[in-house]
DNA sequence: GATCTCACATCGTGATCACATTTGCTGTTT
DNA sequence: AAACAGCAAATGTGATCACGATGTGAGATC
């Protein structure tokens, strides 16, 4: 497979290094309370502080980064509590998406949904996380674009991207593809159900429970107690490799496309 | 009433910045759809082009602004299908925050509520339309903040201020103190006892219908079809004084206190 | 008279510099 | 040995400049 295409949106530099450090955030690089700055940023990545100080006043605005009273940056400490009320928002919201897309006129969508899924159960049953990983991410934005509520989707992805240490850890735990390929699978395999037959509650309730179980599973498997430094895998995490980040590369041509949405 | 004193947010001209452009889309005073420019803006505010350029990536990031793929920064394009969804998503939220509300531990919530309530009432029989909009908000506030989540209460203003040109038409429109005065107070009045009562179904389900019957006025009041350059009212509308934002102090002292939150 | 062309003003982006504040370390003191 | 003072390095913020892309309007062309 070729070197994926630049995203329309990805034409600024601002925007690649938003994107990089994005990414950087959902893989767990960084580590929740860790201290950034923006010229040492900008320096791993090879530009001036320019668009470092653009791509970070973003992700601040999203919450994924946090500035402290004394203007230092760093990323979202990681609580119980903050997450647990980040979940709670999730199950609402996302539940909602699910409950809408019960009345999607998509007559592809059950189907697609079911491969997502299937595609999950077999990547998790080889160990590939990542691919696991990939699958789930498709099968649940699946859900939520059927909800035909663009705004609530970005809203979603939102949510996701603060809750990023969750899918770190998941994907630096092996033993998570046994939770993706028994819980996940069968609950998600109800939310589809549940759309197929319409049932806009059993879709809201399968698709919520399905966040609640992974929840508990992510309680017991991440040590909350030493916030200081974002807690590390309880046992068992084999240690990433370490925040760092990788050079954007500057001489793409600097093209503008037709349409803007939303 | 002394010059309210600074929020602690506000130590950087980029925050103040924000917040000038952040009231002035509140107020109705950007058009939907018209363009702006760092350098004017920055003129006007009397800054130099770079705290501007801030505020309006952060605004950019919450949606309030749009950037086109040329790159010309244009305030959020304010349709019909728009404003549906956002709607839509806030009787989610806020009536989710309504049902959360009544799990509230707060002995003196339902107090403050009927006392924000009556204020907004008292001030649209004497047509002090800011004055209702003003108590109406503490009342809405009220209600999420006594959800006890306090990312939510982020969400849901954000999704105010995307909703920016409903508040500017309500404040326009003196015939919105009708409104507020008879269908409002009286549905806000079933959210509070819902929440003293503890009924958690009635209190998502009144909030939800004060959204509703929010939504409906403003159907029939603003016109979607110019939406070039954002619709003025259908009739009866006051003109506003046009665009246009005060110049920002910049002697204040650029002092730091302690403590960030979330 | 409508359409095209081209020059010019203006735009956002990125880089660089200046500055006040903050941070971290070192050597001293109690 | 622990606490403190003070200095030097590093930080975010704001201003200014350069550059390529965009948009606009006057004048030429058909």
């Amino acid at each position: 497979m070729p070197e994926r295409l630049l995203t329309l949106e990805d034409s600024s530099l601002s925007e690649r290094v938003y994107t990089a450090l994005r990414l950087a955030l959902l893989r767990g690089k960084f580590v929740p309370g860790e201290a950034l700055s923006l010229r040492s940023l900008a320096a791993s990545l090879g530009t001036s502080p320019m668009p470092v100080r653009a791509a970070v006043q973003r992700l601040i605005a999203e919450k994924a980064l946090v500035q402290t009273a004394s203007r230092a940056i760093i990323v979202a400490p990681f609580t119980y509590e903050n997450f647990k009320d980040l979940m709670r928002i999730r199950m609402e919201l996302e539940g909602f998406a699910a409950e809408r897309a019960c009345m999607s006129k998509d007559r592809g969508l059950v189907g697609r949904l079911k491969g997502f899924n299937q595609s999950m159960l077999e990547a998790a049953q080889r160990h590939d996380v990542e691919a696991a990983l990939a699958a789930n991410y498709s099968f649940h934005f699946g859900v939520y674009e059927a909800a035909g509520l663009p705004q609530l989707t970005d809203m979603i992805t939102n949510l996701w991207l603060r809750a990023g240490p969750y899918l770190a850890a998941v994907q630096r735990q092996p033993r998570a593809s046994e939770i993706l390929s028994t819980n996940s699978f069968k609950i998600q395999d109800r939310v589809i159900e549940a759309i197929r037959t319409g049932d806009r509650k059993a879709a809201r309730f399968s698709l919520a429970m399905d966040l609640r179980f992974a929840f508990a599973w992510f309680v017991k498997t991440y040590d909350f107690s030493d916030n200081r430094l974002g807690g590390p895998l309880k046992r068992d995490g084999t240690e990433g490799t370490g925040p760092d980040v990788r050079p954007v590369s500057r001489d793409e041509p600097r093209r503008n496309v037709k349409a803007y949405s939303d």
